[in-house]
DNA sequence: GTAAATCTTAAACATTTGTTTAAAAAGAGT
DNA sequence: ACTCTTTTTAAACAAATGTTTAAGATTTAC
């Protein structure tokens, strides 16, 4: 049946690159063909349409999103070491893919339709049992008493955040990649020990 | 001479609210015409293009972002209280204008041109004294030993994430306007406590 | 009041946009 | 070898894009 099953990854590729770089409004499907080293009306013809190539791409993205996320809640560990780990896999994730917070906050931004992308995203965290968890030491007094909602916009704020502004960090200090890189280490330790710090209060370092 | 000043400053206001909203390549003149009432060929008289409009509207919004940051940093106060009056301000200012920091970002991200920010944004604020304030502070062991762009790092993304990340944070938890809000005061407080008692460690609450 | 300067408009412009069409090229099955 | 399906291409399509033109309206200056 199918001659070359790698045409339709490719285009894959390359859209998941130019959108990533350029968001959907700032690439023409016309950068995609060129990308893939061919024409528009092949995407067209594997896609039904720029939107829906989007979609998929973005799609795919939330997916790589959400899977290190459940690699670490699924674990057996205790709760300040899950956030523990959980800092260093998100910060070793978008190391090597520092575009994917600002391609989803700007897909999500700009989102057309009114899909909520809590089904598929929110559902599969709370199967973890991670919510239960964390009730649970609340309430034993291990972990500081606040919302989930909150919990969950003081991590990522400090572990989204720090990919997002590179282009600005750079500029505003006028410093180059490799530096940046060494600040982003750095920002990890400082992260993890301020944000262990203040959400399991006990254990403080004598 | 002009016979209504009001109508270049109602262009710059329309466009403003149009790039904030939809960003540079999600809009077009027409939309910005339309928002003003009247048709493109005038946005070109006043301002010569799309492109020179909008860093207009760009320099505006940096400008807009610096100057509260200035007022805190030429206070007379201890580095702790500034911080925490930094923190507070920055909040009450993106409460008023929560698409402010991704726009910024945004429109950095996509920069054509190689000219910094720098210039316009780090000698303002170095010239308020504050880096050398910084400095002392942690010579005299009252603030934690970490470098000036961590610092920045730190602070901008707890304080500009959570307005970024709005659409993102009321899909995922499934709320309301009104609850953001709320959530939003409460992650101002738990930022203050938290990197108060991190950067400044030996005012550990008792 | 008249002429010059300034402001505003509608229309046209050349490109670029996403999408479709129809034909050519390549493969698969027999 | 031949036919049918699948893949790829070049060309065309209408709509939208940023910008310009040229004429009309309004204000200013004398």
């Amino acid at each position: 049946m199918k001659r070359d099953l790698s045409t339709e990854e490719k285009i894959k590729a390359a859209a998941k690159k130019v959108f990533m770089t350029k968001g959907f409004d700032g690439c023409s499907v016309r950068d995609i063909a060129k990308e893939v080293g061919s024409n528009v009306a092949l995407l067209n013809y594997y896609f039904r349409s720029k939107e829906k190539l989007f979609e998929l791409i973005f799609e795919g993205a939330m997916s790589d999103f959400l899977q290190s996320i459940i690699e670490v809640f699924s674990s057996d560990l205790a709760l300040q070491e899950k956030t523990s780990l959980l800092i260093d896999k998100e910060f070793d994730f978008f190391m090597e893919h520092p575009e994917l917070p600002m391609f989803i906050i700007q897909a999500i931004q700009q989102n057309k339709n009114e899909s909520s992308v809590a089904p598929t995203f929110f559902e599969p965290i709370e199967k973890t049992g991670i919510f239960q968890q964390l009730k649970e030491a609340q309430t034993k007094g291990e972990m500081r008493q606040m919302s989930l909602r909150n919990i969950t916009i003081l991590l990522m704020s400090n572990v989204h955040y720090p990919f997002m502004s590179k282009k600005l960090t750079q500029q505003f200090h006028g410093i180059d990649e490799a530096t940046l890189q060494q600040d982003l280490l750095a920002h990890k330790a400082h992260v993890k020990e301020m944000l262990i710090n203040y959400l399991f209060p006990q254990n403080q370092p004598s």
